[in-house]
DNA sequence: TTTAAAAAATGATATAACAATTAGAACACT
DNA sequence: AGTGTTCTAATTGTTATATCATTTTTTAAA
């Protein structure tokens, strides 16, 4: 195999068993789709054809197409027909990549909170400038199906968490969309449940005035909003008294 | 909440091929990471010991050790004494996952500033609140190396991209230092690095009134500054005039 | 104590074989 | 013509057995 010199870029990768084949090929495929000469779809060929195209055994491509197929750069399929190709964005594989790399560096609640903060604000304020009808109508239609459900609060809370992300949607930033939903998988299995309904109806309130922000395209004040909102909710989540940890955060 | 129907999105992780025994192998290994059983450094053992653990061949255990190490969740290490291992936290795997999903998924420049607004405005922020006299020491220094090669475009626009990344740094959040870095992987090719040097003496000036808004704390200024300059630099950037294609975008 | 050679452990690669899965073609039967 | 079924070929998944290359440890010598 040619060409196995790496770019510039990227001396953090692992410098001992960089130049195995395996990743050379991987390097290879990489920067092939960094230059756009891949397009998601486009087929690799199987892993006998690409034996024979890189002249090494097929577990070589195959330790190389593994690492390609956690990278979410190809997808493979078995069978005939099957074999490597370049993958459409799946944005899980990105999210899990976080998750992970949240909890070998152990981060905490506080800068993730933080963190929801900078996505959200933003998210709400690209909203209100961004926002389609169609978005306007799936936010309504949450908040209706969030009212439906205010005396359950896990219901409640799992509406107005599609609340939430309904809102980032709104800003068509697909790079905050990615964002979100990271953080989203991270942080849900640690919300609380459980609320009561003064809590919830409270939360319901605010989503309703930040509704009617984004449709008079009010970006500051949306953002100003959802931020107090989040800020508020992260208060309940850190005060340690005996109530408010009954009571649980609510909705996100 | 009755409406079960899951949006468009999501069928995600593939149905087939989920309940191989590499696969299999993985979800064992990642979900006693998640669970908190494994720390950074745990050692998993060498293929072989593996192999025979799970009772499968040494293949098989290398496909799944592939597919871990490519997540970021081991480390592999040749020789006596080595094997696999539970891995130290490394930001470069997020960064690159995250580059690889913007590149499938066709994420334009705009999406991605409007992000680095998002980052780095709340960066500014939190470094206002919480920088130590550490952090004020690094970005003066790094202030005093760009005022040094202030004639050098190339140069200097890296070094006020370190100053950027020193000020987000400063924030204290590893959640926000992550995304920063992915999104300075993603955009820094994309830089120019030419410029005038009145555009450059202009950068470093904001520089510094970003460095003494964070020494004084004032965090709501720092974060409305930084978003100035964010959007001031893509003004540039979008602008389509042969001149300013031909200053380029200065710093980040 | 330092250095260098030897040995052991381990991953990297190759070859061969079989099982399981899938798509498509061929075929039979309405 | 259309529909359902069966066969066939292609392809990944898995196992087994070797051999090679690299790294680390151990040992011996200077």
């Amino acid at each position: 195999m040619g060409n196995t010199e790496l770019k510039k870029t990227n001396q953090s990768w692992a410098p001992v068993r960089a130049n195995s084949v395996a990743n050379q090929i991987v390097m290879q495929v990489r920067e092939a789709l960094f230059s756009g000469k891949f397009q998601p779809g486009d087929s690799l060929g199987s892993e006998k054809d690409l034996a024979a195209q890189f002249d090494v055994s097929r577990i070589t491509v195959r330790d190389a197409l593994r690492t390609l197929e956690t990278m979410g750069i190809v997808e493979i399929r078995v069978g005939a027909g099957g074999g490597a190709r370049i993958a459409e964005s799946n944005l899980d594989y990105f999210s899990d990549a976080l998750a992970v790399q949240f909890i070998l560096a152990g981060v905490t609640k506080s800068e993730i909170l933080d963190m929801q903060v900078a996505i959200e604000g933003t998210g709400a304020e690209l909203a209100a400038l961004h926002r389609s009808s169609e978005n306007l109508e799936e936010l309504a239609e949450l908040l209706d199906d969030a009212e439906t459900v205010i005396d359950s609060p896990a219901e409640f809370t799992e509406a107005g968490q599609r609340f939430h992300l309904a809102v980032v949607e709104a800003s068509g930033n697909r790079a905050l969309i990615a964002q979100f939903r990271a953080l989203r998988y991270v942080v849900w299995p640690q919300n609380a449940q459980r609320a009561k309904r003064e809590i919830a109806e409270n939360a319901q309130k605010i989503h309703h005035q930040l509704y009617n922000l984004i449709k008079a395209q009010n970006g500051n004040a949306a953002r100003k909003l959802m931020i107090d909102h989040l800020f508020s909710i992260r208060a309940v989540s850190f005060s340690g008294t005996a109530e408010d940890a009954a009571n649980g955060m609510i909705c996100c």
